[in-house]
DNA sequence: GATGAGTATAAGCGGAAGTTATCGATGTGA
DNA sequence: TCACATCGATAACTTCCGCTTATACTCATC
């Protein structure tokens, strides 16, 4: 029923005296004042002011009404402020999930980017395979998702992906991972079918997946001798001399690899990292400045024109 | 720039969970809280909610204004509810101001009445002359007079009457205060001018001119033995035999006065009571109560039809 | 009594904000 | 899997609130 603009109107009109004054004052005219508190008194149904001759003063109500306005006001200047605060990157909290092998270098490096640029946006990571970031981001959990899909299939299976904005970031080759002294390890690029006999190292689910369809096509079904989710892991288990693995090379930046020795695969594989959110969090600035940070550390990474935009 | 309405529709789509819902509970259609919305987004300069598919969510901003509408729309509903508290006469203060004589017993009654119907109304009361009371009412330190104006005059000698509301309130008979034993008190009613000789007792400056001014009609100066403006007083040296006045009837209602004889005067004089206030105060529900409790106690206390609207 | 300062009022206008109608997208259930 | 129900976005229209301009009126002051 009463509005702020009311309250502000009778605090003005405390503060400067006159209904002259406070039009002055709000940049509004003086049969706007006039009007206003017309309004304002028909509504509360009693006087607000008493206009004694030419000069008016506050009525009983009419000082409550300029005593609510202050803490009104304040209130509303205070969400104006706290909103502008978030618009204006100085302040501002983003839920980033990633997957793990890139919580080692390419998020790393896009977090410190926004931190020196915005050092007051806080930023809650978490670690998360593409499929549980893409359902953590549909369920509101988190504002930005970095997820990876193997060349020729989707970030998500069986999500919509209309509904997300995706970004490509990185583009990554799969190596195939071997022992220093493999007898495979002595060509520069290695077919995917004379490792067919190999025990087999397998990452994640989808990596054993990848693996899966990318041996069927060469023709044979791989022995998977040891999985782990975690690459450092399995890149000791290379080492070791108990298999051999498929690795993305983003992971080789990052985990140490003595020991291990990379190939190039023939035909050549790789998978696409992206950056994943929505059309509405890309315009909350925080989640905005975070994917341009992510682009920026993702482009410092690659080799020049090594992205392929899908 | 943001107002309360936006936040009252913030705060019901984190109520409600969705457009609709948050539209019907506002009395809306959905296209408006729609449009509210992206107004409010191209305000702040950040996105609010998160459309997911067909639900919605606030974002961290959006999260902003939901908390603090809370805080300003409770803020408004305080501030409404204590006007409507004023509005309602169930709250509210009032300022009167009343010459002595009249404290004694048309105050008093009028207050009572007032408190019986309006328990929750206070009333602060102080005296103060005619002249000093409408100065009062003019610069906003009271807002309800009761004043007195002696037949022929005005209220208020020099001020503009204009600016006030005048109310009639009782038409007090002047009558001669005499010793029981006193010559003058076998006759109903006495000539001033028998009283030429007398040596007088003159109450406050107004009254003492008024004696003056009756005296000099009738053809004489008084002697003017005592002055005090205290009733009782006057009241007191009469008794003791020290001299005759000129005492309003409503005194003596409320004054006591064993051993004085009051008789009528010859040219009768009169003083009128009225109360004073202004035409914007009188809009303010407990003014208007406390002049209809005056008006209700007078008209109680005086014989029916002696009051003369002048 | 003229002037200046202040408020009230009337008339008019613009735009803000609501409504209806409709579309597109998204789950849901037969 | 297709139809249906639900929800949000959009367009077009309309209304009416609230501001401005213009003017009258009141009241102090010189």
């Amino acid at each position: 029923m009463i509005d702020a603009a009311g309250l502000r109107v009778m605090k003005a009109i405390a503060d400067e005296g006159s209904f002259t004054a406070a039009a002055s004052s709000l940049g509004f005219t003086q049969p706007a004042i006039s009007q206003m508190v017309r309004r304002l008194e028909q509504k509360t149904g009693t006087a607000l002011v008493d206009r004694m001759g030419r000069q008016v003063r506050l009525t009983e109500a009419g000082e409550v009404l300029a005593r609510h306005a202050v803490t009104v006001l304040s209130a509303l200047d205070a969400a104006e402020e706290e909103v502008a605060a978030i618009a204006g990157l100085r302040s501002g909290r983003v839920r980033l999930m990633a997957f793990p092998s890139s919580s080692a270098s390419l998020v790393p490096q896009a977090l410190a980017l926004l931190k020196r640029r915005f050092p007051e946006v806080t930023v809650r990571f978490s670690e998360g395979e593409p499929p549980e970031s893409l359902a953590a981001l549909r369920a509101g959990e988190c504002d930005l998702a970095v997820a990876f899909a193997y060349e020729g299939t989707d970030v998500g299976r069986g999500e919509d992906l209309d509904a997300f904005v995706i970004r490509p970031l990185l583009d990554d080759e799969v190596r195939l991972a071997l022992p220093v002294d493999h007898p495979l390890a002595n060509s520069d690029v290695v077919d995917l079918s004379r490792a067919a006999d190999e025990p087999w190292i397998a990452g994640c689910p989808r990596c054993r997946g990848h693996l899966v369809s990318l041996a069927y096509r060469a023709g044979f079904a791989p022995n998977v001798a040891f999985e782990s989710e975690d690459y450092v892991a399995v890149l000791g288990l290379v080492r070791a001399g108990l298999g051999v693995s498929l690795v993305p090379d983003l992971i080789l930046n990052s985990a140490p690899h003595e020991g291990i020795e990379t190939r190039s695969l023939s035909p050549s594989s790789r998978r696409q990292i992206h950056a994943v959110t929505t059309e509405d969090l890309l315009r909350v600035p925080a989640v905005a400045a975070t994917m341009e940070a992510l682009e920026a550390s993702a482009a410092a990474m690659r080799p020049v024109s090594t992205l392929r935009t899908p």
